[in-house]
DNA sequence: TGTGAAATGACTGTATACAGTCTGGTGCAC
DNA sequence: GTGCACCAGACTGTATACAGTCATTTCACA
């Protein structure tokens, strides 16, 4: 095994990526992933986890240090990143974090709308005793890990949430869809910041639990209106972040 | 210039794949496409015009050739197409086109129902009027590629009525998203022979428009309902065509 | 003659090499 | 002292080389 391992020096704004488990041979437990595969949920869960800010380059010879591996899989790995819309690829600058615009972000809130409020609509026609029970089951671990103040498990719980609603219509492409958008709602609502609180989010999503058991459509779909326009609203009380993560974004 | 010009001899299955215009030198009214959107379009209209058949083989070295450029692009085109949903990777063997299953066709048309409907929900309160008559004006397009027979610039024409109603939002994520459906719409209806008449489908855009003009909301919902439902029925008809391709899978 | 296993060919997966481009710095001219 | 041009370094874009895998064919043996 020609594998050389040569030292990993602590970079300058991209350490934090690093290998889960470096050391544990070829994870058996779960399906081979691929490297490329990997190296894409990696950069993901650290933009999620808000270990990568927005604007940071992504060169890909650092990258590919990190993992061990040629620039060619770390390549094909910001080209997915790029069509999930959580990383910008310059012509012959680079990638970079992306940085959405307030005008992108509320396209983004306007399109879960639709998508979700459809959803309801049909889940309050289908939805069965003990799907609403395994809901009810998600909103207590987002209640604990919001007891807990764990912030990178609430922030997954809470989006997951939306996961669970969309999976239960047993429609794998709308939550294909749905995964992209709820992506890049977190990266949008770490870059402005939002003062949405997470309990009030919890709060939201115990509302519309109850509106679905309760088969009620329209309070359903009113529920989601105003929990989306809500964290929505949460983001423009702030406008200075965008403009001053557009000047720090040289920097890097 | 080293160029070696090898012949291009007439492929079994992929001769359709053929640069447009070859002779041009870097066509100079639009921009610079880059190779690798140069051939993920070129694909793409293959496939959506079906000159291109699901199941078909596309290896790398003979698309590389026949667009005189190295695997490299070949396969960032292909990996492109695949986040499309319009080729399928199976790892070791190579690259596809799509087969969808029936039931990822049902999904397809049903997320489009949601979207679709929001959208229309959205446009009977804020459409204007330049906006209908540049609606009517696509209308009147569609009218005449029916009437003269063209295939492919009539198909091409009704998919793209729905593109022009998701911009009129001017919401871009929207589009996006509905594009992606959209094509895999095309290929869904050419995999399953579909038995919808071009006529028909162009009779329901024009009752879809008069409704918007009225500013009918439940009118232009219930439209789209029917006319997605309709496509959708007049799949399921001939459940034959798919065991075909699939079984004819392994010849090419 | 039919079945199975090994070999061969073709193709994909990954790494590396080379060319082109951008960025940052230095020095010269004004 | 300021601004512009040129140069060096680093990085991205593309091509090519090599290793691994799959499919097919052929040959041996029952």
């Amino acid at each position: 095994m020609p594998q050389k391992r040569q030292k990993i020096q602590p970079l300058p704004s991209t350490d934090s990526l690093r290998e889960p488990r470096p050391g544990t041979a070829t994870n058996a437990g779960e399906a081979v992933p691929g490297a490329t595969q990997r190296i894409v949920e990696a950069i993901t869960t650290a933009i999620v986890e808000r270990r990568l800010m927005p604007g940071t380059k992504l060169a890909e010879q650092k990258i590919a240090d990190i993992f061990q591996v040629s620039r060619t899989l770390v390549r094909q790995a910001l080209n997915q990143l790029s069509r999930d819309h959580l990383v910008t690829l310059e012509p012959a600058r680079g990638a970079f974090v992306a940085t959405p615009s307030i005008e992108e972000a509320r396209q983004v809130f306007q399109v879960r709308l639709m998508l979700e409020s459809a959803m309801l609509r049909q889940l309050c026609t289908c939805i069965t005793e003990p799907q609403i029970a395994s809901l009810r089951a998600h909103l207590q671990q987002e209640r604990e890990a919001v007891a807990r103040v764990d912030v990178p498990g609430r922030t997954r719980l809470l989006a997951d949430f939306h996961m669970v609603l969309a999976r239960m219509l047993g429609n794998e492409v709308l939550a294909d869809l749905l995964a992209d958008l709820l992506s890049r709602s977190s990266l949008i609502s770490l870059m402005y910041q939002s003062s949405h609180s997470a309990q009030h989010s919890q709060d939201d999503h115990v509302r519309l639990v109850d509106a679905l058991e309760k088969r009620d459509a329209r309070a359903a779909v009113r529920l989601m209106e105003q929990h989306i326009a809500s964290v929505e609203r949460n983001l423009r009380l702030d406008p200075k972040s965008p403009d001053l993560a557009d000047v720090l974004r040289p920097l890097n």
